[in-house]
RNA sequence: GGUAUUGUAGCUCAACGGUAGAGUGCCCGACUGUCUCUCGGGAAGUUGCGAGUUCGAAUCUCGUCAAUACCGCCA
């Protein structure tokens, strides 16, 4: 036997029992006759004694544990003269009397402490010992329980857990797809799919009703802080639904997760259209933790002989509060050249700083008077010592550059706090989004998404202005400025879903190829449906307040889709592409 | 594909164009109540790689490789 015990279980009341502990060396403190091991698990850390007087041998072995070494004990349970607050076996130590070493350990190349010293290569390579560390322990465990209380809420709201094929069909719009030969059929590839999409509406036409999933999906784009190569989706589709009862379904998901996991009571999820999330944020993914509303300023900045603000489309505004007599001219300055940077691009900043003593300051003082500011200010609510930043310019550029300055500014003046959550509903999307490059229709969420039932009789028959102005029943939820998932009413006609084919740019036997199957099955009495996917990795991440979703992975890639570990990917054997019938350019 | 930052001891970092250092880890020794043990000693470096400028380069220039973040991309 290894263990009767864990290594965070024992407590006072344990005193006097014989347990038998196995685990990790975290690490050894030795004071010549007297030596402490900290021996860790996943539960715990639990500390031995070693005692020169009572076992001089056994203490001399134990002076010889390294760090990471694995070791058996068998001991007394003993209450600590100098006890441990910091820790919940703080109380207790084991009075060692027998000791194996199960397996030596090297010296690990960074600390397997809570607060590790190893930089993120070194800890992806080496992922096994990171792992081994508290937040990661905590982290995967934390995702192992969120899957679990999906599994169990869509249980019990009727759901059926479906696995769909990983070999699918690459099929040309969207993202880029992972592509696997075919030995079978040469020349021929596999995709790994994007998202079940086509399959769960298929699982709808054979009448499941209601399906998900916890899935793997696969996209071979390029890598950020949330987003990898294959990732997990908590992908489900519902028969005989209106937007508003997926919505609620999803919600109730959602609250359910938070309260079992986080302990927090969520609420009820405000919606807000595309349109008016844009207009308000510049965003389709607000993070509502704070306020910083945006202000249209054409009526009050216009026509006072700024020509800046005269020419521009839009001049628009936000207010951040208390910042007039903190911020110096040099950090204005250092402001105006963040939002200038090619990522943000834009011309300029204009600020009016309503200073704590009631005078006014600003950058375009020369165009207006004070009195013109003054009474700007008391219109759009600004105190003293607020300021209120300016850009203008073509609308939907400007508004996404304001957006990107209001989450700044969130950040700096310490906005967005941890452990509060702001979930949202946006709906209303476009159906169709206008590509300038290639002069052509995208669809906004995926070619399967159904316009609006308003909207439907437009699209058959509307002309190229109508087309960009149709509205999807398309959904996203939203939580602290983070997509967390999103989904849609579906076509179930065969006739509608050709049309958006073509309106796609596809042609008729381009549309049939890919994706006949599914338009066949729609002719064989297909019901309404729709559905929605949450990113599981994401949704992990931002519920414990992360940005990055890799250490919510138990094994990720690096930015360039390497995982450093095996060293993937990698050439394979030159038999192996001939038997695939590949050969490779020089 | 692009922009930015970074690359120095096992690890995290410092070093004005002029002898490459610190903390931590590691090894050896001392120590009977530590839990960030303490004390003494020691080992440890092709400054990512390759050129160039210079009397002299970790430092400046160019190239290259790698990591990270972001933009493009992600129906």
């Amino acid at each position: 036997m290894y263990r009767s015990h864990n290594c965070g279980e024992l407590r006072i009341a344990d005193v006097g029992s014989e347990v038998t502990l196995s685990g990790w060396v975290q690490v050894s403190r030795d004071f010549g006759g007297l030596t402490f091991v900290d021996l860790r698990d996943r539960y715990g850390i639990t500390q031995l004694v070693f005692n020169m007087d009572d076992n001089e041998e056994l203490c001399s072995k134990a002076r010889t544990l390294g760090r990471e070494f694995v070791i058996k004990t068998v001991g007394k349970v003993r209450e600590r003269s100098n006890k441990n607050p910091n820790r919940d076996t703080g109380d207790v130590e084991i009075e060692v009397s027998a000791m194996e070493i199960l397996n030596a350990s090297k010296v690990p190349p960074f600390t397997i402490e809570e607060d590790s010293d190893g930089g993120d290569e070194l800890r992806m390579q080496y992922r096994y010992l990171d792992l081994r560390r508290g937040p990661l322990q905590r982290n995967i465990r934390f995702r192992s329980k969120l899957a679990i209380e999906t599994r169990k809420y869509m249980d019990s709201q009727d759901f059926i857990e479906v696995e769909t094929p990983f070999l699918i069909k690459s099929t040309p719009e969207g993202a880029r797809d992972f592509v696997v030969p075919s030995r079978l059929n040469e020349g021929q590839f596999y995709a790994l799919p994007q998202s079940p999409q086509t399959f769960k509406q298929i699982l709808m036409v054979a009448g499941l009703d209601k399906y998900f999933q916890i899935v793997k999906c696969f996209r071979d784009e390029d890598l950020r802080a949330d987003r990898q190569p294959e990732f997990t989706q908590i992908d489900c589709e519902m028969s005989y639904v209106t937007r508003d009862q997926i919505l609620e379904t999803f919600e109730g998901l959602t609250v359910h997760l938070f309260k079992e996991l986080k302990g927090i009571d969520l609420g009820k999820f405000p919606h807000i259209s595309y349109d008016e999330a844009l207009e308000r944020y510049g965003s389709d993914k607000p993070d509502l933790r704070f306020d910083m509303e945006f202000i249209y300023l054409n009526d009050d900045m216009k026509g006072h002989g700024f020509n800046i603000f005269d020419s521009a489309e839009t001049v628009v505004g936000i207010v951040a509060e208390g910042t007039a007599d903190e911020y110096s001219n040099k950090q204005m300055k250092e402001l105006t050249e963040w939002v200038q940077r090619p990522q943000i691009g834009a011309k300029g900043l204009v600020y009016v700083k309503y200073q704590g003593d009631g005078s006014i300051k600003s950058t375009v003082g020369k165009f207006y008077s004070d009195d013109v500011l003054k009474a700007l200010g008391e219109k759009i609510g600004a105190k003293a010592g607020d300021v209120l930043f300016i850009l203008c310019g073509e609308e939907e550029k400007t508004r996404k550059q304001l957006n990107e300055l209001r989450l700044e500014m969130g950040r700096r003046l310490g906005l967005m706090e941890e452990g509060d959550f702001k979930p949202l509903w946006v709906i209303d999307f476009p159906l169709l989004e206008w590509d300038e490059e290639s002069e052509r229709f995208h669809a906004m969420h995926h070619p399967f998404t159904s316009p609006k039932k308003e909207d439907v009789q437009r699209m058959l028959t509307g002309d190229h202005a109508t087309m960009k102005a149709l509205r999807a029943d398309a959904y996203d939820l939203v939580i602290n400025g983070s997509e967390i998932g999103g989904g849609s009413i579906r076509i179930h006609d065969r006739a509608l879903q050709q049309k958006n084919f073509d309106l796609l740019g596809f042609t008729k036997e381009e549309a049939q190829a890919q994706f006949g199957f599914l338009m066949d099955a729609f002719e064989y009495g297909a019901p309404p449906h729709g559905g929605i996917a949450f990113g599981f990795d994401r949704l992990a991440a931002v519920m414990n307040g992360q940005s990055s979703i890799r250490d919510f992975i138990a094994f990720p890639k690096n930015n360039q889709g390497r995982d450093m570990m095996i060293d993937a990917p990698s050439p394979v054997d030159g038999e192996q592409l001939k038997e695939l019938g590949i050969s490779l350019n020089e």
